[in-house]
RNA sequence: CGGGGUGUGGCGCAGUUGGUAGCGCGCAGCGUUCGGGACGCUGAGGUCGCCGGUUCGAGCCCGGCCACCCCGACCA
């Protein structure tokens, strides 16, 4: 590729939008352009990146037995029905009617997809196990996007799904993946990125897991342990919090006039907040009862946790929901209220004679003690764990992280093959249902993230794997002492010897040119110039290191081969190093 | 969906009490320069987000709408 002729301005300045580095080189590298919220074109250096992360996921996803196929982005309402997401999927399913008036959707996922594919095509055990994948566009309507390419509504996303006969088999292939998934990750430049058990969400199953690459831009928090290896979403993460045991005393109402919050009566009655028990309400349950959060008034109920646990997103509850329970707002407590789910933390019961509601405007409990006045409570773990909580599998603490959701995987057992009625025949012509996983990657949001993990002040710093280009060459001053002529001999032997070249043809100053090169990102780089052809030799620089030397023009391109071998010789090292799932 | 902010040339921004729009970068031409974003001269490029109102006159004042950004809610 000319530079001459590569459609795209570059920006000295950072764009006013940009909130993230990695959001700032893609816009001042002309790498993407915003065309409307959370929807990017790509330009040619960005869909070049795009496209080798492509072809490394394609070959890893290959060699686990992959099949890719590609599916529509457009799906009929009646497919989302029939696993019941036509209704459970909010907002963020697009739907809109066509010509006839039927009733579209964008898929944002593939289920529905890949079961209507696949039921038709494996009915033998013969066929079992199986994966099948794709690279296609997802439509998520985000109700807010942001970072660039980190979180978008229009993103290209790898996703796999596996059918099994077996909960053994499917563990097993869920294991390969995680392999498969470490080698990607390390090919694509970020090594580092961890595996972290996760909720499944909207997906269903039980078993999930999120590769996060740590950084402090990350969306999501991560609990990890400073000892050992344990690492969660802070979704999941599980934890011993400290507990204050006490001989319990007798029960003890209070006047606390106009005391409505925790703080408040904590602070009216000088006791710390771990002293007290307080009340979350929210809406209902699956049953559609009203959910009271029991939680120790030092720490914050953890949704995620309770949503798994009542079935549903849990919604705060009305004044009015919170009174049909007997409930006093401000002064409540599980003691005298009914017709409610009481799901109380384990740290309420764990500590004693704590402050609490007393069900009665003005009057709060002291030395409330969970087992002796409410026992007959649901226990259960709904508490937000916090930075130096207990490791739950060592003696270590827990370390607060942020980090960028990469990929995940997930076993969904059933929940798809059967609402669709997808089955195949065992040996004895019985028909049962497979077990699936499924396995996903957001492209786009991957190469974001290698630039905020890879770059500087100038740009970011492409591993060789997938750099736009291998070989970036400047021409100083084209126009005098042969360097034009070099520098394009150079650029055919380069392409020769089979390496991808970005040659800046302009007869630009070498300040504007390496400018524009830091912000290409390209690994290696040849100078041609007065100064060194003078001696018959052209200059090398490694982007991102202060590596440098001179080699004679005509030893360029062999030393350029090397070079780019031994690069993706170290890269794919890492990747082979790659041998645990988790 | 709630709260906040911003919309002026490709990018970054200024624009006073209302008087018909400017700066830097970038872009085009010419000249001088020439190894980490040079300098001079000349030039092109703007329905001032949109609609309506007030006014002799609106980028500026008033009303409505839209878009984008940030925080929160939400998020396979």
């Amino acid at each position: 590729m000319r530079m001459r002729t590569l459609v795209g301005r570059r920006y000295k300045e950072r764009p006013a939008e940009a909130t993230l580095d990695s959001h700032s080189l893609l816009l001042r590298g002309a790498y993407a352009r915003q065309v409307a919220n959370g929807i990017y074109s790509l330009l040619h250096p960005g869909y070049r990146v795009v496209r080798k992360i492509e072809a490394i996921i394609r070959d890893e996803m290959d060699r686990v037995g992959g099949q890719e196929v590609l599916m529509p982005v457009v799906l009929p309402r009646e497919l989302w029905e029939e696993t019941g997401r036509y209704q459970a999927v909010g907002s963020e399913l697009l739907r809109f009617k066509d010509r006839t008036d039927h009733d579209m959707v964008l898929a944002m996922t593939h289920e529905e997809g890949v079961v209507h594919l696949a039921r038709h095509e494996a009915g033998s055990y013969k066929q079992y196990p199986f994966m099948i994948y794709q690279i296609q566009t997802k439509f998520r309507d985000e109700p807010r996007s942001r970072g660039g390419l980190i979180r978008v509504r229009e993103f290209t996303m790898k996703d796999a799904y596996s059918f099994h006969r077996t909960a053994e088999d499917l563990d097993d292939y869920y294991r390969e993946c995680a392999i498969a998934y470490h080698r990607i990750f390390a090919r694509a430049g970020i090594p580092e990125t961890a595996v972290v058990r996760s909720d499944s969400g909207m997906m269903g199953g039980k078993i999930a897991h999120e590769f996060m690459l740590l950084t402090d831009c990350g969306e999501d928090s991560i609990l990890k342990c400073d000892t050992c290896r344990y690492i969660a979403n802070a979704e999941v993460a599980e934890g011993r919090i400290p507990a204050f045991p006490e001989d319990p005393k007798e029960l003890e109402k209070i006047h606390t006039p106009g005391k409505k919050t925790i703080e408040d009566v904590t602070a009216f009655l000088s006791v710390p907040l771990h002293q007290a028990a307080k009340v979350v309400f929210y809406e209902s349950d699956s049953e559609g009862r009203p959910v009271m959060a029991l939680i120790r008034g030092d720490l914050e109920v953890n949704e995620s946790k309770l949503a798994r646990l009542v079935q549903r997103q849990p919604v705060p509850a009305e004044e009015a929901t919170i009174r049909k329970t007997g409930a006093v707002p401000g002064y409540a407590s599980p003691m005298g209220a009914r017709d409610l789910r009481v799901i109380a933390d384990p740290t309420v019961g764990e500590s004693n004679n704590l402050v609490t509601g007393a069900n009665e405007d003005d009057y709060h409990y002291r030395n409330f003690n969970l087992d002796r006045d409410c026992p007959d409570v649901e226990i259960a773990d709904i508490a937000t764990l916090r930075e130096g909580d207990g490791c739950p599998r060592c003696k270590g603490a827990l370390q607060m992280r942020r980090g960028i959701e990469v990929g995940n995987i997930f076993q969904l057992g059933t929940r798809y093959t059967e609402s669709m009625g997808m089955s195949y025949l065992d040996e004895n012509g019985q028909a049962h249902t497979p077990i699936m996983g499924c396995y996903g990657i957001g492209v786009g949001r991957m190469m974001s993230s290698v630039m905020e993990a890879r770059h500087d002040k100038f740009g970011p710093i492409w591993p060789i794997s997938i750099a736009p280009w291998e070989v970036h060459i400047n021409a100083i001053k084209p126009g005098e002492g042969g360097v034009g002529e070099v520098a394009g001999k150079l650029y055919d032997d380069l392409r020769e010897a089979g390496l991808e070249v970005i040659f800046d043809d302009r007869d630009e100053r070498p300040g504007v040119q390496f400018a524009d090169a830091d912000l290409l990102g390209v690994p290696l780089r040849f100078i041609v110039g007065a100064k060194s052809l003078a001696n018959g030799n052209v200059e090398w620089k490694i982007r991102g290191t202060d590596e440098k030397g001179e080699v004679p023009v005509e030893e360029a391109a062999h030393f350029a081969r090397k070079w780019v071998d031994q690069a993706y010789a170290e890269i794919r090292a890492q990747a082979n190093a790659k041998t645990e799932p988790f």
